[in-house]
DNA sequence: CCCGAACGCTACGGGACCGTATCGGCCAGG
DNA sequence: CCTGGCCGATACGGTCCCGTAGCGTTCGGG
């Protein structure tokens, strides 16, 4: 009954959700099948069929097991605080499988209830780290209390998620700094003077 | 050779496409088959292949069918304007069945060639209308000349449609004002003083 | 050491689409 | 009127994928 009794078992899983997430990320949700999944994992057929539902459940715990969790950082500078955030999510969680599984993934969620509730998860966890860093801001007094942290997390993200799922371009640490910049100074907080768009401090 | 001289071919093709971009929209390019495709627009297989030599062509052509041209104003206010310019872009073509098509077809444009300038063609074109607001205002000096035309036009548009496609939900009056507002700030035009997110003219 | 549980392999029937061929019917131009 | 060209309907072989069954094999705990 213990978690790590298993051992051939535990590898076997763990090649079927690694294919499933190469798959999605080359061909698609719809295109991605059961059969190639298990010739590209060494896994047979009968065994995906046995421990997995359906696609849809591999594919949710195929994305799970490649989700990014980004560091939140505190350095009680709310621009450096944001840039490192944004940094993180967009380079970490949309380059890299992830982010060519995302379209696939969002297509897909408009028909699958399960894929919905994952991709809103997803969006939603997201948001929340860029929450955590504008609330508090607004305790440190750095923001006015009456902010709308849902618009600014939209006016924020909105930009970079459209440039990299939308544009197809890479999401520059120029860009972010400037997104970051802009919506900053509609709420008083200037960017540093040198520099128009600033340079990201080093640790990202 | 005249154009008027086909008739039932005529609406035969506008059928399919039709048929087509409502497959499209409902379940996307993927799951979209041609055999569906007859037997909505009552139109005979044989016939769809004699015009159409591939899914991907029948579906750059339903979408070109589809697609909204917005009026881009010209009110002397940047602000009116650009407020003028993304509610009706985004209302009109990311509503309705465009709206359901574009997740699809962005997904899809990024394995099918042919798809991928279909989706690039109508990103720059909705980025168009707005570049045209935007330089207009650079010439009558509402914006200092060094301004990045597209870096702004990114700022605008990527809060609108991801609000849109991500996270599904309506991008009203009041979000496009709150856009507009906040980039422009960064640029030292003021939203009027009546409000903070301001109220939209009556002409949209 | 040995037995049971889980796996690998092969094969199968069924279904969905594809793209094409065949043929009969209908409409337009000469 | 009548003929050529386009359309509609049907049918077909082929391919891919599904999900399951049967059976031999292999690994791990007792």
């Amino acid at each position: 009954m213990v978690e790590s009794m298993q051992s051939r078992s535990q590898r076997a899983r763990q090649a079927v959700l690694d294919a499933t997430a190469d798959l999605v990320a080359e061909v698609g949700v719809e295109r991605t099948t059961i059969d190639e999944i298990a010739s590209r994992s060494g896994v047979a057929k009968t065994t995906i069929y046995r421990n997995f539902a359906s696609k849809e459940v591999l594919v949710v715990e195929a994305v799970h097991a490649c989700t990014y969790i980004p560091v939140v950082t505190d350095t009680g500078s709310l621009r450096d605080d944001l840039i490192s955030c944004f940094s993180g999510t967009t380079k970490a969680s949309y380059d890299g499988r992830l982010g060519d599984m995302m379209l696939s993934l969002m297509d897909a969620a408009q028909r699958d209830p399960e894929l919905g509730r994952l991709v809103r998860a997803q969006t939603d966890q997201r948001r929340r780290f860029a929450t955590t860093v504008i609330e508090r801001a607004i305790a440190r007094g750095d923001l006015p209390a009456d902010v709308d942290v849902d618009l600014v997390v939209t006016l924020l993200a909105g930009p970079l998620i459209y440039t990299k799922l939308v544009r197809r371009q890479r999401v520059t640490d120029e860009l972010v700094a400037a997104v970051v910049d802009t919506v900053l100074s509609r709420y008083g907080v200037a960017p540093p003077a040198d520099g128009q768009t600033g340079t990201l401090s080093s640790k990202v």
